[in-house]
DNA sequence: GTACATGCAAACCGTTTGCACTATC
DNA sequence: GATAGTGCAAACGGTTTGCATGTAC
């Protein structure tokens, strides 16, 4: 996993935001910055909290628009887990998709190398079939963390 | 597209729904029978609409019960759109994924050949990545619906 | 200076829950 | 007859919105 300064991830999530027409504001860095370094799937509510131990506050509504501008832009993907009624965030940085655990909700990620072929030839499919024109896609397998096997065969 | 008839396709619900160990209810009959005729990926919302139209009332929370149950059980499954804040749901007998218009929300089907094998392979590499037991998957394409793509050249 | 972003609180709305009633097996 | 399912209405909780204030460019 690359280890990058702070300098360099500010500087990293600054051209991001600038690349994608946004004001420069330090809610939107904040956000960004932690969606980047962490990989933990955070709710809106987590990213407040977390953010909130700094020193300037962020409001939860900002932290909402924040994303949802994010997700829209396409470098932030929505979560459902059907376990809590929240949605988990994520930054997109290389392919990759994700499994989770029906039991607790865990969710975790998994790279998978063939990820682009598979992609590539499902959309295709999808445009011949449907007439739609694809730009992305999203990926879930369900089923049961490791945690969660161990307390079932209590 | 098979076509079945009303005593038919009756029949084939009430299997369903007893060979989950479930009651047979009119609401949870009429309410299957709802999925499995309907392709249109409905809310809880439009399923209590169109079936309020016929005699008996069934409320609300009586849908939602449901489609959980159902949903817990494996034969029916959960799609967000992202672009209402409600879950649509499909009822799943062959394997396929679906394609959703980021403008309007509107939900396709797409049945896809290769599906099994794909997602035979990707739980796998889920499984070794991750240690998680896999149990089911779920693929979302967004793009753009061919009647969106036309307003969008206007 | 202007257009856009933030933040608070209130409103919103899809979904769940408590509880009395009813139907299934 | 026991157990499970239904339905109403009220509560819940995540998310959005209106609007006044503040900030980036």
């Amino acid at each position: 996993m690359e280890k990058l300064s702070e300098e360099k991830i500010t500087e990293k999530a600054a051209k991001i935001i600038r690349a994608h027409g946004l004001k420069r504001t330090p809610q939107r860095l904040k956000i960004l910055i932690y969606l980047m370094t962490h990989h933990n799937h955070p709710t809106a509510e987590m990213i407040f909290n977390d953010i909130s131990l700094s020193d300037e506050k962020t409001g939860i509504a900002t932290i909402y628009n924040t994303l949802n501008t994010f997700v829209d832009l396409g470098f932030v993907i929505e979560i459902n887990n059907g376990n809590d009624g929240s949605t988990h965030y994520d930054f997109f940085a290389k392919p990759h998709f994700h499994v989770i655990c029906t039991n607790c909700g865990r969710i975790a990620d998994v790279e998978y190398t063939d990820f682009d072929k598979i992609e590539t030839k499902m959309r295709q499919e999808t445009e011949k079939q449907t007439g739609y024109i694809t730009r992305s896609s999203h990926i879930k397998i369900y089923g049961l963390c490791p945690d969660c096997q161990k307390l079932e065969n209590k």
